[in-house]
DNA sequence: GTCTTAATAGACCAAAGGGTTTAGACCGCT
DNA sequence: AGCGGTCTAAACCCTTTGGTCTATTAAGAC
C-alpha cells in the first residue's frame, strides 16, 4: 500500500519476447507485485532496444531464443550503450554454453522459463538491489563450463615442458620484443646493443624453441603463456 | 547411526590449514556429522600433498593462506594430479581476485573462516554430491569479477573499427594461414596459387592492417578477435 | 685458475619477405 | 556493353631475416 511521503521508487520493467501469450503471462505475474511496474513490452530485439533507449528502465527481461536478432546479440547490444541497464537472461535452456555466453556478455541473471513465479520475482529483486541472480541449479552448469574452459588452457600451457623456460634473460626480453612486431634494427636500438647481437639471440631463441622463423616464435609465445600472461580461446 | 547392512560410505576428508587450532576446531566440527571422516590432517601444503596422494580422500578442505608454498599453487598441483579429489578452499578473505582465480584452477567450493559452521557442512555436502557450491555472497563477488574480466576484452575487441572486416573472403583465408606460422611458400602450396599471389595477397592485407610486415599482422589478427575467436588476457 | 654460460659482435652468404607496377580473367551490377 | 572489385600472376628490385662460424668479454661455479 503506498501512502503520501512514500518515495520508494517502484522498478520499471521492460519485458522482451517474441512469444505474446508468454510475454503477457510474465507481465500479468510481475504486475502483480506492487514493487515493480512493467513499463514497456516488445516482441522483437529491435523493437525492444529503441523502447528501452527511450524509457530508460531499470531492469529489462529479455528472452534469448527469438528469431531475427537472437537475445545474446542484443543483450551485447544494450551492454554496449552502457545505460545501466540490468538484463536478465530469460530461455528455456538451461545449456552451459549458454548461460556462459550470457553472463560472460554482461547479463545479470538468467533464469528458466519453467521455473516457479516465486523465483522470477526473487531474481528480480536480487538484480534491481545490485546482484547478479543465477539458480542454485545453473550456477553449477555454469561453474562446469567455466572450469572446463580454463582447464583445456592449462594442460595447453602447464602440460609437459614449456620450452619458454629455457630461454635466458636477454633472449626473453628480446622475444618480448618480437612478440610487439617490433624488427631487429628496432630490437637493436631500443636494447642498446647491435643487430648482429639480435640476430644471435634470435637464432638461439629459435633453437630452444624448435621453430623456424620469428611469426612461430611469437606464436609460440603467446599461446605458451609468455611472461605471467596466458591467453585463452573462447568463442563468444 | 550405522547398523550391519548399512553400506554408505562416509565421505572421507583431508584438512589442510597452518593455523593447528582452527584446524582443530573445523575437525571436531566435521566428526560431528556422521557422514563425514577427517582420515587426516597437516599443516603444511608439502605434507598435505603427499598425504593426497597416499590416501586418496574425496574432499580436501585447503586454507589457501599459508606461509611457505600458497594454498593456490597447491591446488593447482592436486588438480594436475587429477586423482578426482575435490578440493574446497578455505580463506579469511572475500577477495574477487582470489576467489575467481581459486575457481579457475579447479576448487570446488570456496568459503569463508567466518562463516557459519552449518554453511561449512553444507558445502561438503553439495561438494561430495558432485556439485560447486559458493556462498550467495561470494558467487556475486565472482560474477562481478567474471564479467569485468570479459568487458575489458569485448572493449578491445569491438570497440571502434576492425580492421578486419575490410578484408575480402581470399585475404582472410591467407591470413589464417599466416596466424598459424606458415610460410609464403607453404600458402601458396596449400592455397594452389604460386607465391607471388600469396605475397599480392599479404600486400594488401598488410595495407587494409595498416602493419609493415608478417608478425604485426599476425598480433593484430590475434588481437582483434580473428574469425569468431577472441583472446583474453588474465593473470593466473 | 679453469670451465661454463651468457652476452656481445663481426663476416659472409642464402633465403625469405616486402614494394611497386602491370595485366589478364572472372563476376556481379547497372 | 562497360565499370568496379577480386583473384590471379609476373617482373624487377631492394630489405630483412635466417644460418653458420668465429671470437672476445664478464660473471659464476667448483
Amino acid at each position: 500500500m503506498r501512502r503520501i511521503g512514500d518515495f520508494k521508487k517502484k522498478a520499471r520493467i521492460i519485458l522482451i519476447d517474441d512469444n505474446f501469450d508468454h510475454l503477457s503471462g510474465v507481465k500479468e505475474l510481475i504486475s502483480m507485485e506492487s514493487d515493480y511496474d512493467v513499463i514497456a513490452t516488445a516482441t522483437s530485439a529491435n523493437v525492444g532496444i529503441s523502447l528501452i533507449k527511450k524509457y530508460r528502465p531499470d531492469v529489462v527481461l529479455m528472452d534469448i531464443n527469438m528469431p531475427e536478432k537472437d537475445g545474446l546479440s542484443a543483450i551485447q547490444e544494450i551492454e554496449k550503450l552502457d545505460l545501466g541497464v540490468k538484463v536478465i537472461a530469460l530461455t528455456g535452456y538451461d545449456d552451459s554454453d549458454l548461460i556462459f555466453r550470457a553472463m560472460k556478455i554482461g547479463a545479470k541473471g538468467y533464469i528458466l522459463k519453467t521455473m516457479a513465479s516465486a523465483q522470477l520475482i526473487y531474481a528480480i529483486e536480487e538484480v534491481v538491489n545490485g546482484k547478479i541472480y543465477l539458480p542454485a541449479a545453473l550456477s553449477s552448469r555454469f561453474f562446469e563450463y567455466f572450469q572446463k574452459s580454463f582447464r583445456e588452457e592449462m594442460n595447453e600451457v602447464t602440460d609437459e615442458e614449456n620450452l619458454l623456460t629455457y630461454l635466458t634473460a636477454r633472449e626473453e626480453e628480446v622475444l618480448e620484443l618480437l612478440t610487439q612486431g617490433v624488427t631487429y634494427k628496432g630490437v637493436a636500438s631500443q636494447l642498446f646493443i647491435s643487430e648482429t647481437t639480435v640476430k644471435t639471440h634470435v637464432n638461439n631463441i629459435f633453437q630452444k624453441l624448435q621453430v623456424n622463423d620469428r611469426t612461430q616464435a611469437v606464436l609460440y609465445a603467446l599461446n605458451n603463456g609468455f611472461g605471467n600472461r596466458k591467453r585463452m580461446k573462447v568463442a563468444i
